[in-house]
DNA sequence: CTGAAAGCGCTTACAG
DNA sequence: CTGAAAGCGCTTACAG
């Protein structure tokens, strides 16, 4: 002890209150030759602020959203707060659950990567605590809300395609209940209807983002006998599925089909051959979601941008050639 | 409130002592009409458990121990303890500080994938708290490890390759920092010795686990016009670069080359081929930890068994045609 | 089997 | 500017 009250300690810790010269060094003296480290559990007790943030991710092991983890840690970690992890597996009565056991535990504040919860319960949670929320636009108090330009960036990679003189180009759309999947089927029409082409919808095959439906919307396409000299799969993984599919069915990427995909994964770069995409930082949207809550936190209403989609050419495509 | 004092709600809350039947009854029916629930953060104070687990991983986006994350959280959290996520990245000093922060949060055990902390640390932790650290082999009271038996895994991946007629098989290594860097290059080694081969430094690069040391080992490999029919990459990642190398250098996978890789991510099945590799059940991991922990909470020794690893043969490798 | 009391380690009005 | 007091919501010896 400094020769001073707990309270006094309390408020230098805190910069709660002002303090005087001499007071502050002794307790600063005594902090430092004690090793002293406040107890975070106490402090959440009786302060009502645990310095913890949930985030409420799909799943622990994706190759997009663990970008999006790294980028919350980073961020949060700077200013002292430490992430609660917990995963919401696509379920929005799983994402409730999480959100009910993190405000149990008493979490400062809840981060919810894209989710399937409603926007009305999004918003209700906020009037408890701030939130900061992906992948949809929403307006309410203490609620942050970043989107992707999903319908840009779709709109990027069909041109892409375009300019190198396809014109029959197939599209393996995602899980139709995201947003993301509904806008970049729009970009994917939008460009399209650009170039003064028609939307065939023999050329639309419907996916769920992973692998498998990748690979099995090639398939089908081949069998279908419908001609395409390109592909644009709504994310990375239906476009590495794709790619096997057609590896599997003899033709080559990219001198028979130009193949382009979406969040340039980090196995984008090392796909055989590379895979040209539309650059998605995950691991910017971890972050400017996690400067947001430091922002909700302090009182302040945040207003965020985020980075516009980006073409990243690489080898899977190419001039159509003969057309 | 139904009738009795707070220490025997929580009596009946922790089932830490026998309580008459009808006083249960009456504290039940209020918990469930209230819908109270205890205050975790209140729990942790006074009763010093938090029902939290430190989890140090190295990064939380790698496509390895992502599924050891969910692992973890889906066991953890059916005995109704939430895993506290932070990552090392790959340093001990900086897994050192995680430590140090999660024991500042009260947390009930630690458990460690891999890292670089030394064993002596370790131990030391394990003093104060429960710990179960993975990938290497370690004995203290409070503590349990697991360890794939990298070496085993090795030898199966590299007589798979002799057995297919290869005799001039290159090795991509691992960091040897990391003990199962050296437990696979020791396997690879002993496969050969097994089939009368001697080992040979000129077919042995070093890599670091990264894509791009394995696409740079091939580089340097076929600059060095050392003969060679198959390669095997201490891991898929790199098997991933050594890929695309070969790709790039004008070599088939599997027509001129064999390829083999260690771990079996998600993304070698839908590698293009798809890669031959040797399973290494990382969600397995997680869930083996996360019971050994339990384990160890409830004051017992647990004693827990790694499966096997197991060769998963694809398609790039094929027998050496016309050797 | 059960209650009253003290305490976990802090913070925050409330007075001065 | 600073202290004494009460309290955050539980648990756990200590008595009965």
């Amino acid at each position: 002890m400094a020769g001073v009250s707990p309270s006094t300690v309390s408020r230098i810790l805190n910069g709660t209150a002002v303090v005087s010269d001499d007071k502050r060094a002794a307790v600063d003296n005594a902090i430092a030759s004690l090793g002293f480290v406040p107890n975070p559990v106490a402090r959440g007790l009786a302060g009502g602020r645990t310095m913890s943030i949930g985030v409420v991710t799909q799943a622990l092991d994706s190759p997009f959203y663990g970008g999006a983890l790294r980028g919350i840690e980073e961020e949060l970690g700077r200013a002292g707060y430490s992430p609660l992890f917990v995963s919401g597996r696509w379920s929005a009565a799983h994402e409730a659950r999480c959100i009910e056991a993190l405000r149990l535990r008493h979490v400062d504040g809840i981060i919810v990567l894209t989710g399937r919860l409603s926007d009305a319960a999004l918003s209700e949670c906020a009037q408890h605590l701030p939130v900061v929320v992906t992948g949809r636009r929403l307006q309410a108090p203490q609620l942050a809300s970043l989107l992707f330009d999903d319908f840009e960036g779709a709109r990027l990679a069909t041109h892409h395609l375009l300019a190198l003189g396809h014109r029959r180009i197939a599209f393996i759309s995602g899980d139709s209940r995201h947003p993301d999947a509904k806008e970049r089927r729009r970009g994917y029409r939008a460009a399209l209807e650009a170039a003064g082409l028609a939307y065939d919808p023999g050329l639309v095959l419907p996916g769920d983002f992973t692998e498998d439906s990748g690979r099995d919307a090639v398939e089908r396409l081949i069998d279908s006998r419908e001609p395409f000299t390109a592909i644009f799969a709504a994310n990375d993984q239906m476009a590495f599925g794709a790619a096997l599919a057609l590896h599997r069915r003899k033709r080559q990427v990219p001198a028979d089909v130009s193949l382009v995909g979406y969040d340039d994964l980090a196995g984008a770069v090392y796909s055989v051959p590379p895979l040209t995409t539309v650059h998605h930082p995950a691991n910017e949207l971890g972050q400017l979601a996690a400067v947001a809550m430091l922002k909700l936190l302090a009182g302040e209403t945040p207003q965020v941008a985020l980075p516009a989609p980006r073409l990243i050419v690489r080898e899977s495509t190419r001039l159509l050639s003969g057309g």
